[in-house]
DNA sequence: GTGTACCGATACGCATGAGTACCGGTACAC
DNA sequence: GTGTACCGGTACTCATGCGTATCGGTACAC
């Protein structure tokens, strides 16, 4: 309980009195993310991080009260959008490379969101860090990709199937696994998309050809 | 192993030898699955289930030798096709149907999976009775239900989106606790397979009016 | 050089859960 | 009635993990 080194739930290095960089910090958090996708969210201990970047339990315990809130941290970290950047001033393209790209991090995120998938209902606070990280970043950006294509004229506006997409593209991401037994790749989820996601939104520019070539 | 006391490995009552009715297991198995769903499967315990049965821990150490292996029995037992029986004569209806169907169980499926989704990559039989309690009968219900429908003439048998329905239903029944915070109910399922499956399929009456009445 | 404060290591208390062992009660067979 | 075998209860062993406490080493401030 020491009174100024209230330093923030998520980082410690802000306050310098850790000597802890945030290169290190990382680390720990690569490490208990990583732990997590393997074991799942119950099985990874402190222990296992702490021997895994070889450093102490009690350097954890020192920055992060409990392990919820150490696992929170590390997903508030690694927040980034994927999907960032793909703008190729056709909708349909937009969402081929959507596709493409998740099919490149669909391993790593949906692991990860498997392995938290029950955790959360009972840590709130872990709840929101996921969804922080991992969910609302990339509905946005996929719900600004189809807002550009609107604006295009590429779509209407109040085309029903524009709200779905975002569900079906990470929803197709989720079941494959349990679908097939095995993580979605690039491939199917472009194939995914030409097939299910621009019929729906009627992107497909000439019907009546239908363009496969597997 | 032992040849005519080779009891199944998922139901006991089979050897009369035990004096545990099938209503009793029954309610053993509803115990554990309905416990999976509060807890997740990792807070799950023998005791908890001992307790809410009001049996003891012996008793289903007796009849199932370990943790693993009782849930899958659980599984296997409360294996049930949904989908069965849906049979409208219009693929479009049908579909609707396993919407409005999917939205009344989808809640407890969905939390079902998801708190056993980690679990199944540890243990392959974990693994192998989810699948078979509760994805592959659904799937081979909704892919009969796409044949008919093609065999009426409704859909080209090589639609490219065929193969598709199965993994749209069940990932949108996955990810929208996620991306909503709530389970996928009746309407909304059917909203979103009049607003991205039918399309798909090309099974739209009139492709220019827009039915939509929310 | 001296001191402060953090790091790593280790050991510990405490709780929990898997799976086992034992024991008395009892239902059913015969 | 007698015996068998299963049921429920409880106590036990063993392992594991959270979170805490303690201690020596060391880097950095001044």
């Amino acid at each position: 309980m020491t009174s100024q080194a209230a330093d923030g739930p998520d980082t410690v290095a802000a306050t310098r009195r850790s000597k802890i960089t945030p290169e290190r910090e990382r680390e720990f958090f690569d490490a208990v993310l990583e732990q997590i996708r393997e074991c799942g969210y119950d099985s990874v201990t402190m222990e296992g991080v702490a021997a895994s970047t070889r450093c102490s339990k009690s350097t954890l315990y020192r920055q992060w009260k409990t392990k919820p809130q150490f696992v929170a941290a590390a997903l508030r970290a690694s927040r980034r959008v994927r999907f960032a950047g793909i703008d190729t001033g056709s909708l349909a393209e937009d969402l081929r490379q959507a596709a493409r790209a998740a099919g490149d991090w669909s391993v790593k995120d949906t692991r990860l969101m498997q392995a938290l998938g029950h955790a959360v209902t009972a840590d709130q606070e872990l709840a929101q860090a996921l969804r922080e990280a991992l969910i609302l970043p990339e509905v946005a950006a996929l719900r600004e990709m189809l807002g550009r294509g609107v604006e295009r004229g590429e779509v209407p506006a109040d085309h029903p199937a524009l709200e779905y997409v975002p569900a079906m593209l990470f929803g197709v991401l989720r079941v494959r696994p349990v679908l097939c037994g095995q993580y979605a790749d690039s491939g199917y989820l472009v194939r995914f998309v030409e097939a299910t996601v621009l019929p729906a939104l009627g992107l497909t520019e000439d019907p009546g050809h239908r363009s496969r070539d597997d």
